[in-house]
DNA sequence: GCCAACGTTGGC
DNA sequence: GCCAACGTTGGC
């Protein structure tokens, strides 16, 4: 199991939406980088969903990666601002992952708090100008992160998948 | 292949 | 609303 983090303003999509719709898309990534990490996410992965654009920006929740990359439906619609007019079916040049809701947390930690957190010292997530929508995450960032909120994850805590 | 211009992101 | 940082575009 692998750990992400995701970006989404909320007052566009938040964490609330997406408790609401039980299942989403992660669509409209146009960005190498991030989409290079969408490619690299496996059914199972936890992603933090962070909100950004708000004040205080922060981590809202914990989502489920429910399915693995596959082609952007947006990148083949004219009518979306996602289009893009060099994808095709059967060049694809964007890819999303389905994303299920899995932990609202208690209290928002807010990216002031994430400085505080030792295990957040070195993500690129706090470097200045850091724009990056999608981006790896440890098991250690995730676990200060429940624990900053009062709450735990039970699969978490659990060891790497025991060997029968 | 360089680089200036431009658009976007995102914290403040 | 501002602005710094960054990625992309396109002329050359």
């Amino acid at each position: 199991m692998r750990f992400w983090l995701l970006k989404s303003e909320p007052d566009v999509f938040g964490y609330a939406d997406l408790a609401r719709a039980g299942r989403e898309p992660w669509n409209g990534v146009r960005n190498y980088q991030a989409r290079n990490f969408l490619r690299q996410m496996t059914a199972g992965d936890l992603c933090l969903f962070y909100h950004s654009g708000t004040r205080p920006p922060g981590v809202a929740g914990v989502a489920q990666v429910v399915r693995a990359a596959y082609p952007d439906n947006l990148q083949f619609d004219p009518a979306s601002s996602y289009a893009d007019p060099r994808a095709t079916p059967e060049a694809p040049r964007w890819s999303m992952v389905d994303v299920a809701p899995l932990l609202a947390l208690p209290r928002l930690i807010t990216l002031d708090e994430l400085r505080t957190l030792p295990a957040w010292a070195a993500s690129p997530l706090l470097a200045r100008g850091s724009r990056l929508s999608v981006l790896p995450v440890d098991r250690a960032q995730v676990q200060s992160v429940l624990q900053a909120a009062g709450t735990t994850l039970p699969a978490l805590d659990e060891p790497a998948a025991p060997a029968l």
